[in-house]
DNA sequence: GTAATAGGTCAATGCCGTTGACGCATTTTG
DNA sequence: CAAAATGCGTCAACGGCATTGACCTATTAC
């Protein structure tokens, strides 16, 4: 932990590590946030015997309701294999329907039922709740900063 | 059932995004951001044959040289079975050596190997990249506000 | 009518992790 | 010193979960 004490800038920045130290905390910090984040929705799930996979499908259907099948295995990049017993159990559930399309019988759309986006908001809401909290307490224009921080990071992916 | 909600979906791009939205495109982008830094690091281990399990064990022991089998079984809880395969891979590419320890010889003391230590360098190294670009590009004030709202929101997990 | 498409399902396989039970040196203890 | 405890390695069985491959049904397109 060799901390290169080269401070130069203001002393506005009292609290927060600069050079390599910064960039060993970023990767931790994340982590812990991320965690953070995941925590709650994670057990709640679990109390219904359901895993992240299934968090996936209700998030991507509650934003794109009607979505087929084939559209949501895009979407999660897996196989209808595995796709297919979480959203069985979805539907056994009752938190998901599948219904017919009209344009194409073949296809069947897939829509959260009111129990599933209850659920889905409960989960996606604990989360947004949390990202509010901290926004909040950190301000305007942290809240600015941490979404540029986020932005670059996210180009070097393929985000669209 | 209801026709088409007029649901806004995909997260609004060139301007910051409030209320509501703002609150959803966080965990997007979270997402994003933390496939991009894992990326590469996962890339490089593939052509190794190596895995995550691999990475983090390099990674504690390249932050504590000299710890014993227990000690890393514990800091990554995981059984000692789980555990003997991965470290008996890594130690067959001579990325860490194992030796007894000199004040008790059942202990055996993990510690990278000098193309250990380079994999793990070029590992964190290569994440330390991504983060330092995307906070030079964002600006210092950026960096500082990512930071607080990071911790803000890793206080509500058990950070140390 | 025949081919292609959307979806579902059965079966085999692989990867990881777990628990459980031993075996083996090497302390520690009474 | 003998017995118990500790640190470690390993064999074996099992479970979760995703993958590939093959086959089957409806339905639509040419």
């Amino acid at each position: 932990m060799s901390a290169k004490t080269s401070i130069a800038k203001g002393a506005a920045r009292s609290v927060a590590p600069n050079g390599q130290a910064a960039l060993n905390e970023a990767w931790r910090v994340m982590h812990f946030a991320l965690r953070a984040v995941i925590a709650e929705p994670d057990r709640i799930l679990a109390t219904r015997g359901l895993t992240r996979m299934h968090h996936r499908i209700l998030f991507f259907v509650a934003h794109t309701p009607g979505m087929s099948v084939g559209e949501l295995q895009a979407t999660l990049d897996v196989t209808k294999q595995a796709l297919n017993a979480p959203l069985r159990q979805l539907q056994t559930q009752r938190l998901i329907e599948l219904a017919k399309a009209d344009h194409d019988a073949r296809v069947r759309e897939i829509r959260l039922s009111e129990e599933g986006v209850a659920l889905e908001a409960q989960l996606t809401g604990e989360q947004q709740r949390l990202f509010a909290d901290a926004f909040a307490k950190a301000g305007a224009q942290a809240h600015q900063g941490w979404r540029m921080v986020m932005l670059q990071l996210a180009t070097h992916a393929g985000m669209k």
